[in-house]
DNA sequence: AGGTTTGCCGAAAGCGCTTTCGTTGTCAAT
DNA sequence: ATTGACAACGAAAGCGCTTTCGGCAAACCT
């Protein structure tokens, strides 16, 4: 391990002291611009690192960011995350910040561990997500004035930072859709019922479907777990109703894979005997065959804009509503959105469906 | 942001010296037991959480591991990473060290990459996967005398420490089962030619063909991209042979992914026209029509082993090339791996397999 | 001319811990 | 009683940086 330049020795080197150096490289407005040039200049030559230890020790800033991975980790929204991940990475190293992962074991202990990460005094801020209708966190977070943003919003949190995605927009998009091609059966499958996004979404379809005068059986707003099973599940209590439906909007894409599963297990096709929309973006969605339709949300640039604003806040001293971001989703149109299939081979048919005009 | 509890204040109440609790804290050998007890008692009633910059910048120990991503990012191994970063950061946090993620942007500067994390000096090892049959970082971070691990082996490297699943054993096993169905026409799809992984699966492949007196055209040996869209174009390329396989060794999940894509593509069904295996045990594989045969790695207990390992050799100052683990890999059939489709409505027919005895 | 501002820089304290070394008191051995 | 060994603790010096404060010229005013 060769030895490690520091400060002192650029000083030595150019003759000034450590503490000119230090704000030369940190461009203090108080040192002439020619003897920061000098200072750089070396500190590049020299492949000067400042350990950021003692910077961190020394500052009081921590300049960490930490994302809060959500308590029951569903299966393989692993790519969902690892998408936020990177965008967040990618927008914190630009400023030299750096991500860190928590991983709460039991969501009981919540106020707990918060308090744990306000004392260790080496985080600056926290990202939440998979927020909840009524999510305790905010209250916890507040009062630790903890910094923090939140993906997704929740109720009451008029005061709140935040980068959602507007789902309600998405599914009402989707639902009209659907309907445009034809479909009047339209069910939904939705995710549990706590978090906020499964409520956004549900509202999307049921608001879509009322503003298209479409009457909907109760049984059309199915529920699931977040996860390839749930949505297995959840298809073919739909496909056991008398009247199933002749399309699904699913509320992630992993749940609308795990529908059409179900489906072909019951002898049908997804995309021409029931269409199937899904949200997410997912890569694997197009490996499917056919590929999934889906609603496409900018994970990435969500996560990005997640640390800008985060900085923001722990830096800039501003309103923390002023940081509410609001992104659209946009349909991917793949293989799973077609017109009904009206011959009369599949069990539900076209007389029982219900349109009110 | 409450007050936060420091060494001295734990001090002061205990009437003890900072050096004191901090040594008891730390369990040093030559603090009396009981003073041990009572100084960790108040710490944590106190929710005492040293803090970290602090306490790194005195020892000089970073306690933190990077993972290097690999240059260039390939689809969705995304799911392998995020695995294998979980296996390492659960066994890191154990014992209290941290993960850093570590994103070069270029892979022609990797020297000064290295260099430049060598001298920050807050890491203290590093994780280095992807590994090249030829592959220039070992004698970087040797000569840098930077503590390492590798996934995956490379040649002359009888010294170094690393961790790696038996690719020429998987494959041969996947080989073997094949022939066992009665496929003689097995062909195979490799990655980019600079990889270990894909020269050590190719050989078991060609190996267990040989083993197996089965001769190969040259053609059966196909290459791709580690990708959806190079699996498929290989596996085109193989229909358009005068005879196709009936059987493919697939390099990757992805790429027998992509494989199936092309089958489909060509009016043959996966699995039954042609079989496939693919390798990696990715869950996306158990959900497509038919579910995809695999060669699952354990991939998460890899990534602990290679944490624990790296400590080992940071802390330890062992032999390095004591540090050296094999893992195996296990079949996983689902619905691509059966008997050849022998009734002569496949392009392919069974009287052009050749052999020898 | 005197006074005031401005531009640039150095001194020094301190961030919160770790670790070496020395000191004290105690007890067994001589 | 004297020595030595040992157990248990405190003092103090850092780790490498940041940041406040003050100092000293040179430049500006009136």
């Amino acid at each position: 391990m060769q030895t490690i330049p520091k400060l002192k020795l650029l000083a030595e080197r150019l003759d000034l002291s450590e503490s000119t150096v230090s704000r030369a490289l940190n461009n203090y407005s108080d040192i002439a611009e020619q003897t920061k040039e000098l200072v750089r200049n070396l500190a590049d030559e020299m492949g000067y690192q400042p350990n950021i230890h003692a910077r961190r020790l020394a500052s009081g800033k921590a300049d960490t960011v930490a994302f809060v991975m959500p308590p029951l980790n569903d299966q393989l929204n692993n790519s969902f995350f690892s998408e936020l991940m990177t965008g967040m990475a990618l927008a914190l190293d630009k400023r030299g910040w750096d991500l860190q992962i928590l991983a709460p074991n039991n969501a009981a202990e919540q106020s707990k561990f918060f308090k744990r990460i306000s004392r260790s005094g080496n985080i600056s801020g926290l990202v939440i997500s998979r927020t909840l209708i009524q999510d305790p966190r905010f209250e916890i977070l507040k009062k630790l004035e903890i910094p923090f943003i939140s993906f997704g919003r929740s109720e009451n949190i008029e005061e709140s930072a935040w980068v959602d995605v507007d789902n309600k927009k998405a599914f009402i998009e989707m639902t009209e859709h659907l309907f445009n091609l034809g479909h009047r059966a339209i069910a939904s499958i939705g995710g549990p019922p706590i978090y906020n996004f499964t409520k956004q979404r549900a509202e999307g379809w049921s608001q879509a479907m009322a503003a298209l005068d479409v009457s909907v059986p109760q049984q059309y707003q199915e529920t699931s777990e977040l996860s390839f099973e749930g949505g297995k599940a959840a298809m073919k209590r739909l496909l056991s109703l008398g009247a199933p439906p002749t399309a699904v909007c699913c509320v992630s894409d992993v749940v609308a894979i795990g529908a059409m599963q179900a489906l072909r297990e019951n002898g049908l096709q997804p995309g021409s005997d029931v269409s199937l929309i899904g949200y997410d973006g997912l890569n694997i969605g197009d490996w499917l065959e056919p590929p999934l339709s889906t609603m496409r949300q900018p994970i990435e640039e969500a996560g990005r804009q997640l640390s800008e604003m985060l900085i923001n806040i722990i830096e800039g001293g501003q309103k923390t509503s002023a940081f509410q971001k609001l992104f659209r989703a946009t349909l991917v149109r793949r293989g799973t959105d077609n017109p009904p299939n009206l011959d009369g081979s599949h069990p539900e048919n076209s007389s029982q469906l219900k349109t009110k005009n």
